[in-house]
DNA sequence: GACACTATATTTAGGCG
DNA sequence: TCGCCTAAATATAGTGT
């Protein structure tokens, strides 16, 4: 997408891939923006890099949050609804159920696995601000982000 | 980006906003994963939108588990350095934090299970409207999937 | 509704100061 | 390292099937 294609696979140089990380992760940025706006969803990513100890993501915590909150408090009628859909199209497809299972236990191993990077993260940043002054910043970042995490697994439940 | 350039606004056409969805979820999807292989990070996208109950999620599986596996083998000096100090007050943040990964594992397992009761309710309803005629059996199998599905729902929420 | 096409809009790799 | 620039490479809006 420049000058020169680029292969798929980590760039060797250290100060390019910093450049086209940077260049890149604001351009994802952007799309995600757009996608947000343009479609009427709430998206956030989170991304962690070596360039920094704590995770960032986009586009707020709180607003993920808050989309999440929302969906809990759907009235319960359109809940059954959702479930009654789900259940009569899944009993029609045995195989389909099936795949959807196993992605869920992927999707769970994932979970977990982000959660146990997000402790280490967690150590090694609460290690870094105890010689810095936002030691709440950082925790709470931590701590919103395990949420987002946590309520998002919930959310999938309903799957 | 295309034949006509969009404004930076909620679609108004439903169909052709859904369309739009499409397209720009996938090309978002190829971003993320171009960079986290060009540059070495991890990365993960939540979409929470109308079209599904659960929302959209990407990292890739592996990646979490290749930089999980990366932290790991770090050396014993550098992992020292990530080791809290218990006397620090952020050891309670962790050890918070160690529990809701204890707490999530759970209601991963409960996912898993329900999932797979789905199944078994999935499989015995097709299986009983092959061979017989009496549908009210199926449909007492269908309201009690729904309130152990409700049941566990509202568990799962007060939490 | 999903796919294929393609004219354009957008992104970005590499170069320069 | 940081912008800024521009030629290429990509993404995608609109369209037809």
């Amino acid at each position: 997408m420049g000058r020169q294609m680029v292969k798929h696979e980590l760039i060797p140089n250290e100060a390019a891939r910093k450049v086209t990380f940077k260049k890149r992760k604001a351009g994802l940025l952007k799309k995600l923006d757009e996608l947000t706006t343009l479609c009427g969803v709430i998206a956030c990513a989170i991304i962690f890099s070596d360039y920094r100890t704590s995770p960032e993501v986009w586009p707020s915590h709180s607003q993920a949050v808050s989309v999440l909150e929302k969906f809990k408090n759907l009235p319960p009628k359109k809940q059954s609804k959702y479930m009654l859909d789900q259940e009569s199209f899944l009993t029609r497809n045995i195989s389909k159920l099936t795949e959807k299972l196993e992605k869920l236990k992927k999707k769970n191993e994932r979970m977990e696995l982000e959660l146990i990077y997000a402790e280490s993260i967690a150590r090694s940043k609460v290690d870094s601000s105890k010689n810095s002054k936002d030691k709440n910043d950082s925790s709470n970042l931590l701590e919103e982000y395990l949420e987002s995490i946590i309520t998002k697994k919930n959310k999938s439940e309903d799957q």
